[in-house]
DNA sequence: GTGGTTTTATGCAAAATGTCATATTCCAAT
DNA sequence: ATTGGAATATGACATTTTGCATAAAACCAC
């Protein structure tokens, strides 16, 4: 982890609008001052479960996972987070240790504000403390809802719905390069290594999708809803 | 569903500090005023999935299962709430449509405030603003932390798992009646009605639990824990 | 009370998923 | 370039879970 050295002002950062748009020229210079950007290489972990609460973090750039570590040491990925999101926003005003970890995916630039400047912004701004919750309250939703599909389809489903999100939603386009191992997805989707590489092989040779390596090409998008949607 | 008769003041209301401790005199009133208080039967709906989100709600008396219903007409619950939970407090502030439904298990009592009252106040008091958003990270978490104990476990630790919640957090007793049927037990853990049943007669052939219809006796906790930990 | 619907219950065959073993490929550090 | 460890791949087999059938018991509306 280093610290980024084009320090970029949040008044042109693109992501600005999500959150910052409703505070005053004064506040706007208290968070640009109590912010520092960060730069994480692909592997490393940037939040660590069990470790105290006391920025608050959103990405620039980049790609993450958010998991949790079982008692066994198994690893469970709750979500796949992309710049705009904000990577602790749920344990931050009810815990005092984070609840989840949190690794790069690939290069990152996370920003991180002291929680004690966006409180005292919280109390100083009502709309950018509805926006504050605005925000919480959709990314829990997000993050249920997609229990919610994952849980109510099979294997072969479930790896279906993954590849459909990561075209749709993470990379908007029918190739991409896999930012995660096999076992990983298998723990996105509570699955095995082996049956998650498994499906994935069939689809393969039924023409659903192409892939080499880390390449997927959804070549048959028809196809793969279809699958998505009996389970 | 009908209004309640006897009016409770916000004052005197046991629930009253999960939330309200910190408003003035004046704002006191104004929640009160703004306040009505219903009660459903069991079984009555409370809140469809779809319909519009304006008022604030949360239980003072009975308890609730809040679901989805997926394309198949097929039900997932989320969770089971009881008194202090705040119900629809997730998509209050990033949806306008409720996202889940909630139906009464039992006799519920249920306050219900104008959302519009509830943001003025977020306006007018900060203290509060950060309750609320306390309340809310911390439902999410509630909600997610279950669904990952859920989603690391296969049928029995499941069935176990949730045996022991309702006996540890909802009863706080070893014996109590099940305000779900085995189906709904089902949705709650995502198996099937057929296993949750076949599940529960297992347990009580191993001498884990006793039952009659949907009186529970958990005899032998510890063996209880012990299938819920490994899975 | 009566009749109809839902819930609980259990058996069995089929399907899905997990486990273990083994081989090959890929990648990163030296 | 070499090498060790991780990731991908696949088969065989065990176990788990589902799906369907059927029946008794419990519950509800009239």
């Amino acid at each position: 982890m280093k610290l980024s050295k084009d320090i970029v002002n949040c008044k042109s950062c693109i992501y600005r609008n999500l959150l910052y748009e409703m505070l005053s020229e004064e506040e706007y210079e208290k968070v640009n001052e109590a912010r520092t950007e960060m730069i994480y290489d692909r592997g490393e972990q940037m939040i660590m479960e069990g470790s105290e609460v006391d920025e608050f973090m959103y990405l620039r750039k980049g790609l993450v996972k958010m998991y949790k570590t079982n008692s066994n040491g198994k690893d469970q990925i709750l979500s796949i987070n992309k710049p705009g999101d904000f990577i602790n926003l749920l344990s931050i005003f009810s815990k005092t240790t984070q609840q989840y970890s949190v690794t790069a995916l690939e290069e990152t630039h996370v920003c991180s504000v002291k929680l004690e400047t966006i409180k005292e912004l919280i109390k100083s701004n009502s709309d950018f403390a509805l926006r504050v919750m605005n925000r919480m309250s959709y990314i829990a939703d997000e993050i249920i809802q997609k229990r919610f599909e994952i849980d109510q389809r099979q294997v072969k489903g479930r790896v279906a719905y993954m590849l459909q999100f990561l075209a749709e939603h993470i990379y908007y386009k029918n190739e991409f390069r896999m930012p995660i191992t096999r076992r990983e997805l298998g723990e996105l989707i509570s699955m095995t290594t082996e049956n998650t590489i498994r499906t994935m092989s069939e689809f393969k040779k039924d023409g659903i999708i192409d892939m080499d390596g880390k390449n997927i090409h959804i070549v048959d998008f028809n196809r793969l809803k279809k699958v998505c949607e009996m389970g």
